[in-house]
DNA sequence: CGGGATATTGATTGATTTCAATGTGAGTGG
DNA sequence: CCACTCACATTGAAATCAATCAATATCCCG
């Protein structure tokens, strides 16, 4: 598998990010044409939307379920630069070729826009570029917060951190749906997954979380979460 | 080997970056306009240019000099997500606020441009948003390579990564002059100043490098170097 | 030529990985 | 509907890499 990555983060609403300009009623000029421009593609789980080293040639969207970028080592250690969920942006990168693989986490339905038409639509439209701007800047930020946690955070940290990452953008606000193997969090957080495991264990131990199923996580404790996140 | 940025991120060289649009001629709309446009601004060795949390009323272009931004944990664990070297520019992040801290690790001059007027200009002038899009991307590009490295990589590994990384950039294809303390180093990749050293120490016991003085380094040996690279 | 900051080196500890079973659950076919 | 199986997850024990604790050593600065 190869990979190339465009946003990271997690899960970040690329939609949602903020400019720092006051451009308000431009805020969704790009997303609004992806809906417009965008053509559907679903992909089975553990299918490859594109291959790091390929061509970047479209920019796509979540439409539903989810999807992890990711790079590897030439020794096949892999590290996940974000999950990204519905209504997140990813494939859009500097360059010509894919620094990231994209796969299919779940069953997906992506849309995708060939990347040439995003960068002319933006090259005549502010709006767009603007938005175009706050999006990547958006997966910076993301990307930085997680250079913190691979570079100084424990495990234990590291986990608290992801838990209420994903509870942010999740329905419920105390159960989260995970749609991502042991595995994954494990790639995406720097760990083994026997680690993950055990951290996990451990945190229902401290009745800080429930783990009623393996997919399925209860926060019980924010607050001791929290303390955590450093 | 050709000035890719492959490394962490630092010290990339931010209008070198390429768009994956064809958009030769204005390349250097928005690096221009920081030429024409830009304060200077010196700091002495140490000096905190912008603080986290602050407003980030300011985009800022090294001229002379290194600067490095980090993050900080609550106890003062700390994390410097990228090095920057003249020409490169910082600053530039989503949001009102700077979710970084900006420091001299030199003595440095800054060129500095009001951020609202940087996205004025792009929101009337395609090419200089263009410009600014891509210098985002490539900082987000080399975050990822950096998430790899602090994710998955050994100490080895991140210490020839990074050297590999300043080499690409410096004059001098063989030494390497390093502006950074070890503990700069360290707090970059992730690592405890004694390993950084006990690193650097085995790496020169193996003839891939040589330590003339603690901010000198001669590579040696690239290829000993490279196959660490992973 | 000192002196403090910075860096190296050594000894030890400790968190996480690795190796190794065992457990659990969802899907399939009888 | 149940049994089987295979993938995924947990748990345990041992090994390992890097962190921490602890002295020196070196360099740059005045």
């Amino acid at each position: 598998m190869r990979k190339q990555e465009t946003i990271s983060g997690t899960i970040g609403n690329a939609s949602g990010s903020k400019l720092g300009i006051p451009a308000p009623a431009s805020r969704r000029a790009f997303t609004d044409a992806f809906s417009m421009l965008g053509a559907t593609l679903p992909f089975r789980r553990n299918a490859e939307i594109y291959g790091e080293g390929e061509p970047s040639e479209y920019v796509y969207r979540v439409q539903s379920g989810a999807v992890r970028t990711s790079k590897l080592l030439s020794d096949g250690r892999r590290q996940i630069g974000a999950f990204h969920m519905p209504g997140d942006i990813f494939g859009l990168e500097a360059g010509d070729t894919h620094q990231f693989t994209a796969e299919a986490i779940s069953d997906v339905t992506v849309l995708f826009v060939k990347r040439s038409i995003i960068m002319s639509l933006a090259a005549r439209d502010g709006a767009v570029a603007s938005e175009l701007w706050s999006v990547t800047a958006d997966a910076l930020r993301r990307a930085h917060e997680h250079m913190l946690a691979l570079g100084r955070k424990s495990a234990q940290e590291r986990i608290a951190t992801f838990l209420l990452g994903i509870a942010e953008r999740t329905e419920d606000y105390d159960t989260v749906e995970l749609p991502m193997s042991r595995l994954d969090i494990a790639d995406y957080l720097g760990l083994s997954i026997e680690t993950v495991s055990r951290t996990l264990s451990l945190l229902e131990s401290e009745a800080a979380i429930e783990l009623p199923s393996f997919r399925r996580i209860r926060l019980r404790n924010r607050d001791a979460l929290s303390r955590l996140n450093a």
